[in-house]
DNA sequence: ATATATTTTCATAAATCGTGTATATGTATT
DNA sequence: AATACATATACACGATTTATGAAAATATAT
C-alpha cells in the first residue's frame, strides 16, 4: 500500500456519510438500497459517496440483476489497520494475526431493522 | 472514541504533509525545528499541519524552555487501530460465497421489498 | 419496444480546505 | 528593556469538496 493509497483510504473514511455507510457494512455485503435505508442518505449523494469509497478501494462490489452489492474489502481495511498500527506503540505483530481480535459487536448499525410495509 | 473524533483522526491523517509528519514523530518526540528539518515543511505551514494533528488529539506536546516537543498519542492511535480493525475482522458472513443472489436474514427488508411487485 | 427499478453521472451554488505571506506570542539572553 | 529565537495564529484567495436535484445509463420484465 503506497502512501497516496492510505491517504486515499483514509480520507475516504474521514467524512460522516462514508464512515456511516461503512459501518452499514460491516455487517456483511449490502446494495445500494440496503444501504439508503440503512443510513438514510438519499440516493445520488449516496451513490456519489459509494464512488469515493470505491476508488479509495475500501470495497469489492458485485453484480446481482439489478442490484450492486457493496461489501468491505477485508484486506485492505486489515492493510490499513495495519498501517496505523505502526503509528501506535506496540510494533505490529498482528499482520499476521489471522483471528480477529476480541470484540465484534455485530449491532452497532442502525442497519438492523429496516422496516418498510 | 467518539465518532466525531474518529472523523477528525482519520482527516488529520489522511494528508500528505501531515501523514509525513506524524511518520517523523514514530522514531520519537521531536521539536518542531526537528520536525521541519525532518519534513522540509517550511515553519508557517508546519505550525499549521501540527494544530490541526494536536486538534484532532493525535499528539502530546511538551514545553521545553523555547521549544515544543512533540510525541505521537500511542493510546489514542493504537485506538484508531482497533477501530479501523472492527471494519477488517469479519470475515465467515458471506464474504466467500459467491453462489445465488442473496436471500438473507429476515431483517433486511428491502430486497424483498423491492422483488414484491 | 415500452415500461420500470436500480444505480450512476451531471450541473452548480455553497461550504470547506490548502497554502503562502505577514504578523503575533511567548521565552530566554544581554 | 531590547534583542533574538522558536512557535503559533491571521488573513487572503484559489482549488477542492459537498449538497442537492435533474437527467442519464443499465438491466429486467412484459
Amino acid at each position: 500500500m503506497t502512501d497516496e493509497n492510505l491517504i486515499d483510504a483514509l480520507k475516504a473514511l474521514g467524512h460522516p456519510l462514508r464512515l456511516r455507510i461503512v459501518e452499514a457494512l460491516r455487517a456483511g455485503e449490502r446494495n445500494v438500497g440496503e444501504i439508503e435505508q440503512a443510513t438514510g442518505i438519499a440516493q445520488p449523494g449516496l451513490s456519489q459517496q459509494l464512488a469515493v469509497i470505491r476508488a479509495a478501494g475500501l470495497v469489492q462490489t458485485r453484480k446481482a440483476a439489478k442490484l450492486v452489492y457493496y461489501s468491505l474489502d477485508q484486506a485492505v481495511l486489515a492493510g490499513l489497520r495495519d498501517r496505523i498500527g505502526t503509528f501506535a506503540g506496540t510494533p505490529t505483530d498482528k499482520a499476521s494475526a489471522a483471528g480477529p481480535p476480541p470484540t465484534r459487536h455485530p449491532a452497532t448499525g442502525v442497519a438492523r431493522f429496516a422496516r418498510l410495509s
